[in-house]
RNA sequence: GGGGCUGUCGGCUAGCUUGGUCUAGGCUUGGAGACUUGGGCUCUCUAGACCCCGGUUCAAAUCCGGGCAGCCCCA
């Protein structure tokens, strides 16, 4: 019987990770584009999950899904100064229709910003239409010059929830900062991922952003993956469009916008923090099966058993499981064990000779292996109960893991030998320049991730760089 | 941004240094069948590859150049 042990996961993440994509038929990087992938059947219900998650989370805080087009005028790309310095050198342009050169040239989208504040401005008016909280799912190109890596850094990033909203007021806009943090807690939450929420440092922000907020999870390597940003655009991006509204008093002023973004390195980072040695393993909600049923079969008693395996299903499917008996023969039992392992199938049912006559299965939790026997007549409450329990064990195990990974240091060598080691965030006391955090990236040879916003505590000692009094606490690590 | 390495059946790989023995070998997977089935059974049959373009040569998987794709390291 297997163990979950993590050891080729850790030592060899990357091969581990493009192993598993592919033996668990999530996604296939064979395509003939540097950067982009083709997601399979099983990998593309995995994604499903996740973004039907996403339009949950929006929906139930009254936000908008529409569907803006993918490419964009390159003089609205250009618009805002600050955006466009930072994306112009990973921009695909669309240059020719048919054979004729585009007198105006068209960008695939890098986000979203530029394609759709100009039409923002033809629908706001007047207060009243505040605040406008939009969002999309859909596919973002980045010509991406760093090695490219399945899911993690890819040309075609084809799950990024981008959100845009539009207030009357700064402090309009604040609380929706507020709010989009909430939302990604909670999707991270339900997706049983461990993070880090950090206000990024100003040198660092989004383009064109008043300041910018991050979500970092330490994947099984050690390095840091942001999956998930939030900013607060200010009046920046409203000034460049020309998007203003009639206020209650009669007047007119620009809009207030906050934007946030999630992609499919959320998904990466589910199936890389659960994971063990033999495969991926899914938190219950997100499963595209829940529950995999093994009959055990048998000369004379093969009817019956298949018989049972359904009736089983039947009635966890009542229950709103998702059920499924694996019925192909040529297979032995044991291959389909694997087979449903690493595909990371919450629990496992085998129904046998042996239990057909003591009325009862033997359940398998794919994330402790722990075998157990059950009547029958109790598994509803059996699986109902052990889904439950595994969903808030994955999650306590890998914030405990993610917890021995962040260190509180106080001097630069010893945060540089840890970041040696691949150890994972480490957190340093900061003035607050950008000077001292430029020296700390440049001496560790890491990238800051900022500061903390989901901690709080009183400072009472001084930066590790200048040795004057310290206002922060600075994160540091290894980014993707 | 700089440097290094790699590309052979669907997957993993042998062959490449020293061109000819390669009609390209193995394992795995796929298909057909038999036999099995409580942790990847076994056997038989079968299918399947030298990344692309150009060059050198009597002869290229092997050497050279470029392209495309991938991996690693450094900034």
């Amino acid at each position: 019987m297997p163990t979950s042990t993590r050891e080729k996961r850790d030592k060899h993440y990357g091969e581990w990770f493009r192993n598993v994509l592919i033996n668990a038929e999530i996604l296939d990087y064979r395509y003939p584009i540097k950067g982009c992938g083709v997601w399979l059947p099983y990998g593309y219900k995995i994604r499903k999950h996740v973004t039907s998650l996403l339009r949950e989370l929006h929906d139930t805080t009254g936000h908008q899904e529409v569907r803006f087009p993918i490419m964009v005028t390159e003089t609205n790309l250009r618009k805002e100064a600050a955006h466009i310095k930072d994306f112009e050198n990973e921009v695909f342009w669309v240059t020719y229709g048919g054979l004729k050169p585009l007198e105006i040239k068209y960008a695939l989208r890098p986000t979203s910003e530029t394609a759709i504040y100009p039409m923002l401005r033809m629908w706001i008016r007047s207060h009243s239409d505040l605040p406008m909280k939009l969002y999309q799912i859909g596919s973002v190109f980045r010509y991406e010059t760093k090695t490219t890596r399945p899911i993690i850094r890819v040309r075609e990033v084809t799950t990024f929830k981008e959100a845009h909203t539009s207030h009357a007021t700064l402090k309009g806009a604040e609380a929706q900062i507020k709010e989009a943090t909430q939302i990604y807690k909670d999707f991270f939450d339900a997706c049983g991922v461990p993070h880090v929420v950090s206000r990024r440092p100003d040198w660092d922000k989004f383009p064109g952003a008043l300041y910018s907020v991050s979500f970092d999870v330490i994947m099984p390597d050690g390095r840091t993956l942001q999956s998930g940003t939030v900013h607060n655009l200010g009046q920046n991006f409203s000034k460049v469009f020309d998007i203003q509204y009639e206020t209650l008093e009669g007047n007119h002023d620009y809009i207030w916008q906050t934007c946030y973004g999630i992609s499919e390195r959320g998904i990466g980072a589910l199936l890389s923090v659960h994971g063990d040695d033999n495969g991926i393993v899914l938190m219950p909600s997100l499963a595209p099966i829940q529950v995999v049923i093994i009959p055990i079969p048998h000369e004379e008693r093969g009817c019956e058993i298949a018989e049972l395996c359904e009736q089983v299903a039947e009635k966890l499917r009542t229950l709103n499981m998702r059920v499924e008996v694996d019925r192909r023969d040529g297979l032995t039992p044991g291959a389909k064990f694997f087979f449903w392992e690493l595909r990371g199938i919450p629990v496992r049912l085998e129904i046998g000779p042996k239990d057909i006559q003591k009325r009862q299965a033997i359940i398998v939790r794919r994330d402790t292996f722990e075998k157990s026997a059950c009547k029958i007549g109790d598994l509803p409450s059996k699986i109902s109960l052990m889904l439950k329990e595994m969903t808030e064990e994955l999650r306590s195990k890998a914030w405990e893991r993610m917890h021995r990974r962040v260190y509180r240091v106080g001097d630069v060598d010893k945060a540089k030998q840890l970041l040696e080691k691949k150890a994972g965030i480490v957190e340093l006391l900061w003035c607050g320049k950008a000077e001292c955090g430029h020296k700390l990236e440049e001496k560790m040879n890491a990238t800051v991730l900022g500061t903390p916003v989901d901690i709080a505590e009183k400072i009472e000692d001084n930066c590790v760089i200048c040795g004057k009094r310290a206002s922060d606490i600075i994160r540091l690590s290894i980014a993707y």
